[in-house]
DNA sequence: TTGACATGCAATCATTTGGTTGCATAATAA
DNA sequence: TTATTATGCAACCAAATGATTGCATGTCAA
């Protein structure tokens, strides 16, 4: 019993999470953090899969609100959204101290941007 | 053809991300986060699903380095590792500008923290 | 206009995933 | 000793996932 219709609605933070556990997804936003924007056929290029596979890939990027893709012509130009891992973000900072060693790194990173 | 016994590896980063992207996980690790250890059954009585689908859920949490387990007599103890978050801490390192607008955020919650 | 290019849509497929049930086993408490 | 409790193991199942193929559509350039 209880399983009347009972299926969970995935959240932001599970789509995040989700979206960025697999490797190609992962290699997209690497992809695109490297270059701006490109279009589908060209991160094709990229990867032993087919474009099809790429364009689902993107798709789940894009509901996870990690990419953000605009038609330009017959082009869909792909980006990374720049607010893409605050649900994420959040989420680890909420547990923060599970990872307290890495604080002072950050700090010194951040300083060392700050006098950049 | 390209099918080959190709099956690509999962690494550690995909292990995390996946993990952490159920939401009954991420609540057991709310709940590991909360409470030092809890037994299986212990955990179990927090969700609406048998047993076994904890026991599974706490497998691949295990498996992806976030909870330790330690056999005491019958029960099995679960507990968070502390080192659990390094992987996905590094990758989001790696690409921390894009969440640039966090890091003063951060600073001031680190300087909080280290003056009480 | 016509062909080449960039992409979308849809059906299909094998594997993984999250969950279940039933039964076995080991440790503890009465 | 004998229940009772805490788990493990294994088979099974529906749904989601990652990938493929074939064909349709829209756009640009010659």
């Amino acid at each position: 019993m209880i399983a009347w219709g009972w299926h969970r609605m995935k959240n932001q933070v599970d789509h995040t999470f989700s979206a960025l556990s697999d490797p190609t997804r992962r290699h997209i936003v690497e992809l695109l953090a490297d270059s701006d924007a490109m279009r589908v056929c060209e991160l094709a290029t990229k990867f032993n899969t087919t474009r099809q596979a790429v364009t689902k890939h993107l798709d789940i990027l894009c509901n996870a609100g990690l990419v953000a893709t605009e038609r330009q012509g017959r082009e869909r130009i792909s980006s990374i959204s720049r607010e893409a891992f605050e649900p994420i973000w959040d989420w680890l900072n909420h547990y923060d101290r599970f990872w307290t060693g890495k604080l002072e790194d950050l700090k010194e990173l951040i300083e060392r941007r700050e006098t950049s």
